[in-house]
RNA sequence: GAGCCGGUAGCUCAGUCGGUAGAGCAUCUGACUUUUAAUCAGAUGGUCGUGGGUUCGACCCCCGCCCGGCUCACCA
């Protein structure tokens, strides 16, 4: 039996009560007219005697945020999906049964109004009810109206509760989804092509990363929720389809932190007779595009401190970056022991036996990463450290590649592809000695896509950009679960 | 997975050398027909995350566990 306290057992007894009185507590029969976002556009600019004979009815509805009550008449805030407005119920308007019925109607309920509008002594235009109906009867009582919920828990486990009483909260997700209709007009525009490709992978292939495991139960087959689309996505570019993208859930089963979410967002995208460089000046049209049409600028804040957006960006190889930030001598750069050394008095785990790509790399995230606040494309990674990137044809060391690191934080990774199907199946079989050696990260061997090489795969430059991170920068939020809707959590304790 | 911090009323938070828990808002009762965190008077509301231990006595001290936050590791 479920315990109930004393404010759950009184909103009870008030369903009861309605119910008794003929009144349906769930009522699913009222018009809306107007939202109060248009009602309070509507009459924006009339004063008390322009609307002293406006008897233009608006039927608005939402849920009941505030009420002030003053014996025979109040004021309530009402709620719905465009904002808040003050509705004025006085006896005399909605007559004596009604104002009955309202003087049993609890904040968090939400009802259907119809009134006309006017402006109160203080000059708030509000609507002067005549009708008032509840339409869903609310069984929990809000958070309190001054501090709200801040609970963080509370936040992420209940988000509907987060979203009725933190208009905030409401803001980032719309402008989340202003983010990603710019990023759909901008691809579409530029002639991509969207699709959709299986979650569900026989082989999680596409980036170094452990994956979920599920079964297909009539198929008898294990299966792996995606790591990343990359390898069905350059499928469809031999396909024909030259310019696809797609935006959706990849899934890695590795740590949670402050931005990394079981489940995230990536668009890839892929175009056929282009290069990792016509990508960067494609990266930095996009997200100026985004940016300019969701926050109207290019120059915005995160975490308070200014961001500069505006093109072009600074472009630094690996090695470069470690110079510039880690204020390493350059004629050090190759002397692996001199710089195995280096990244030991970074307290990184390495020794003479890691490689040469990768020591750099991890040198690289731990001295510049960090600095690389406005956005900056970082090239020429190890070849080592890029399975599935095109070799640069003047030094096979390293990778025709970039990423793309704003805030100190990694937003995309890009690259000419491999479409050599003989090198990358020379590719895979190394990494599938690495499986059998232990690294479960290894990539796996996938013979249709190495036979889909083989068919052609033109010339073709890939990206994927972590749709999650660039909400984060453009919202000014500090942590991935503020810009996803239902953050991953453990179950709650009973 | 490791370290640090936290969990007290529906919400936001106090609290004590170890002596049986408090405020504001919400709720309930009453007053009030132009308020803006309305106001005024009164009242209700708690297994103090959970399970042990120490103690005459634990919200407080000790141990285990659960949940969360931050940092680190893995990674995008």
């Amino acid at each position: 039996m479920e315990e109930l306290n004393d404010l759950l057992l009184q909103r009870r007894a008030k369903l009861t009560e309605f119910r008794e009185q003929g009144i349906n507590p769930f009522a699913n029969d009222f018009s809306v007219t107007h939202t109060t976002e248009q009602f309070l556009a509507a009459h924006v600019d009339d004063d008390v005697a322009a609307l002293e004979g406006c008897n233009t009815p608006y039927a608005v509805a939402g849920r009941i945020m505030a009420r002030r009550d003053f014996g025979k008449a109040a004021f309530i805030q009402l709620q719905d999906r465009s904002g808040r407005t003050q509705v004025y119920v006085g006896r005399d308007n909605i007559g004596e049964e009604a104002f009955d019925l309202f003087k049993r109607i609890d904040i968090g309920d939400i009802v259907g109004c119809i009134g006309t509008p006017f402006r109160t002594k203080t000059g708030e235009l509000s609507l002067r009810a005549t009708t008032l109906r509840l339409l869903t009867k609310s069984l929990l009582p809000l958070p309190e109206k001054w501090h709200g919920l801040t609970d963080v828990e509370t936040r992420y486990r209940q988000r509907y509760l987060d979203l009725i009483v933190n208009p905030e909260v409401r803001e980032v997700f719309k402008k989340r989804s202003r983010i990603v209709s710019a990023i759909r007009d901008f691809m579409v525009q530029h002639d991509f092509h969207e699709v959709e490709t299986p979650m569900m992978h026989p082989i999680a292939g596409g980036a170094t990363a452990r994956p979920f495991a599920t079964h297909h139960n009539a198929l008898d087959m294990d299966l792996f929720l995606r790591i990343a689309p990359e390898l069905y996505l350059k499928r469809l570019v031999v396909g024909g389809f030259d310019r696809v993208f797609e935006i959706n859930r990849n899934f890695r089963n590795e740590g949670i932190s402050i931005r990394h979410n079981p489940e995230f967002t990536m668009m890839e995208f892929y175009q056929a007779y282009a290069t990792y460089e016509d990508l960067m000046n494609l990266t930095e049209q996009l997200i100026g595009h985004v940016a300019q049409s969701v926050l109207g600028t290019l120059e915005i804040s995160y975490g308070g401190r200014e961001v500069d957006l505006r093109a072009p960006w600074a472009r630094l190889t690996v090695r470069e970056a470690i110079v510039k930030y880690g204020h390493v001598d350059p004629t050090l750069l190759e002397d692996h022991a001199a710089m195995v050394e280096i990244g030991k008095g970074l307290g990184l785990d390495v020794d003479l036996a890691t490689g040469h790509g990768k020591l750099l790399t991890e040198i690289f995230e731990t001295v510049a990463e960090p600095h690389l606040w406005n956005p900056t494309f970082i090239t020429a990674y190890p070849t080592e450290v890029s399975p599935l990137s095109r070799k640069n044809d003047e030094n096979p060391e390293i990778v025709d590649r970039f990423e793309l690191f704003v805030v100190g934080r990694e937003l995309a990774n890009a690259f000419s592809e491999l479409n050599d199907p003989i090198d990358q199946k020379e590719r895979f079989v190394k990494q599938m000695v690495d499986k059998d050696a232990g690294d479960d990260e290894a990539h796996s061997m996938d013979e249709d896509y190495i036979r889909a090489l083989e068919y052609g795969l033109p010339p073709t430059a890939g990206e994927g950009i972590g749709i999650d991170r660039l909400v984060m920068l453009l919202t000014d939020a500090p942590s991935i679960r503020d810009v996803i809707l239902f953050p991953h959590m453990r179950p709650e304790s009973k």
